[in-house]
RNA sequence: GGCGGCGUAGCCAAGUGGCUAAGGCAGUGGUCUGCAAAACCAUUAUUCAGCGGUUCGAAUCCGCUCGCCGCCUCCA
């Protein structure tokens, strides 16, 4: 709320709540939701490394004028509508590496809440019914706009949205409840009020949920740039001019993901989905990296020549933690526990500041860089390597990204290495190349090194 | 028209008053190698969009100019 960096401080201690507004249930999963998706996980994760107990919710809308519109025209009702779509923004969630919310709620089983806060909000006064519709009364709240840093009386109205459409006093105030078309009423989508049969608005979604399930304030609001004004800004007068309280302790935005330095948008007929990506061949793990690796409030310059940047730097990650677990024991070094600690730290003092992953990443680079000529001659003890291990993990508990899995493999995977060294060694080369062509058919890469040969799986499957 | 953000090497990107301007990708040179793939090492900005100012000192602060982007009341 004050536009600056502030000293993280949660209302209870070691506790933490945590609310981002999800997407709505009418189209797959683009890149921008991803984003989303991706820093607030980065965000919830980090708390809980930082030893807090993270209470997240995302809220899915599933009942407005895309969804409805959307049913429509795929001939389905709603319910059966939306449910497919948050069923495969779950499953994009779980590609991407995203550890799955306290809760998902969705709007519309919720909106007998959303009736009672319209209630609230007209005794209070901040409210007013036109024609069956409720709307908010922003001249009634004064704090309207400070969040955004809107100033109300320069606004150009009217600029995207049909004012002929409504029936407001003021054409700054917003919809609440929405009186239910005739085609609606057909479809059975109204719910009965004193004030006629009407439907909820996206605005007083997420205020009816964020509080519901969180209380009146929330320590963490997240959610991108464009949804600044006028939704959170709405959300907020909503829920303060109920509660008397601020909606949320810190607001944290992330920026938007451009294609060709503009917005990914249907406007602009550049949405590119996640599964659009996956069926080009990339992971679920070199998508949250592209995420990721980019700080939260800068904007992201989509490309495939991007991803393709990212998935070596991905490989060169992945090359270095292959060969430090199938390293085996040799001589300890005398430094490198030095070189760990260094890097923890600076890791986590990047990633303290507003979390500054590119810093943060930098200091995982540096430490590969002095760690791989070590790794090179086979100077580490059993205990550094473990180490190591354990330090990556801690670090991979907050980004997700690097394959820790142990190097054990099946019996006749080392047979087949063992036959392709044996044949090498007496320089049998056809039987060499056949072993190396069976593993691969096996998803196996082998990589030789001065240490003998390593092996890698070329999918990418990896749990928790 | 209002409000906000951005401009650092071929590309991505950290740094917001003072050590040699992090790091990644690509490039180049080298090491290793049966072949192949990979890896490893080294190297790559007298300069931070432009101009002017403040200062002992500026990519960093101030002013102006140029370029790009977002939002402006139910696209999310």
């Amino acid at each position: 709320m004050s536009k600056k960096k502030e000293v993280f401080r949660s209302q209870k201690e070691g506790e933490v709540t945590f609310y981002s507004c999800g997407p709505t249930a009418y189209e797959r999963a683009n890149l921008s939701h991803c984003r989303r998706f991706v820093v607030s996980d980065l965000m919830v994760r980090y708390l809980e490394s930082r030893g807090y107990k993270v209470d997240s919710y995302m809220n899915f809308t599933d009942l407005d004028d895309n969804t409805i519109e959307g049913a429509e025209r795929a001939g389905v009702d709603l319910t059966t509508f939306t449910s497919g779509y948050i069923d495969s923004f779950l499953s994009d969630i779980d590609t991407l590496g995203v550890r799955r919310a306290t809760g998902y709620p969705k709007a519309s089983d919720h909106v007998q809440d959303m009736i009672e806060i319209s209630h609230k909000l007209m005794h209070k006064g901040f409210a007013y019914e036109k024609h069956g519709s409720i709307y908010f009364d922003i001249s009634k709240f004064e704090r309207y706009g400070r969040l955004s840093g809107i100033n109300l009386s320069k606004i150009q109205l009217g600029k995207t949205v049909d004012l002929d459409n409504y029936e407001k006093d003021n054409p700054r105030d917003f919809t609440l409840l929405k009186r239910s078309t005739l085609s609606e009423l057909k479809k059975g989508i109204f719910f009965e009020t004193e004030w006629g049969n009407v439907r909820p608005s996206w605005h007083i979604e997420c205020s009816a949920m964020s509080t519901g399930y969180l209380g009146e304030t929330l320590d963490i609001h997240t959610s991108s740039r464009d949804l600044m004004f006028p939704h959170h800004e709405n959300e907020i007068a909503i829920a303060e001019a109920v509660t008397g309280k601020p909606l949320a302790k810190y607001w944290m935005h992330s920026e938007l993901l451009l294609v060709d330095g503009k917005k990914m948008s249907s406007e602009n007929n550049n949405v590119v989905t996640l599964k659009d990506l996956l069926a080009m061949g990339f992971t679920g793990r070199e998508i949250r990296f592209l995420l990721l690796t980019v700080h939260y409030r800068k904007p992201i310059n989509f490309s495939l020549k991007r991803l393709a940047s990212i998935r070596t730097a991905l490989k060169r990650l992945d090359e270095f933690t292959i060969k430090l677990l199938c390293l085996p024991p040799g001589r300890p070094h005398p430094e490198v526990t030095a070189y760990v600690s260094a890097m923890e730290e600076q890791f986590f003092t990047a990633m303290d500041d507003d979390l500054n992953v590119s810093l943060a990443m930098a200091a995982i680079y540096n430490f590969i860089k002095k760690t791989n000529p070590i790794l090179q001659v086979n100077h580490l003890d059993r205990d550094q390597k473990n180490y190591i291990i354990e330090k990556l993990n801690t670090i991979n508990q907050v980004l997700k990204i690097f394959k820790l899995q142990g190097c054990p493999l099946e019996p006749e995977v080392d047979a087949l290495i063992q036959l392709r060294e044996k044949a090498r060694v007496e320089k049998d080369w056809e039987t060499a190349d056949k072993a190396r062509n069976d593993l691969a058919q096996r998803g196996i890469a082998v990589i030789d090194t001065a240490n003998g040969p390593l092996w890698k799986r070329v999918s990418d499957d990896e749990e928790e």
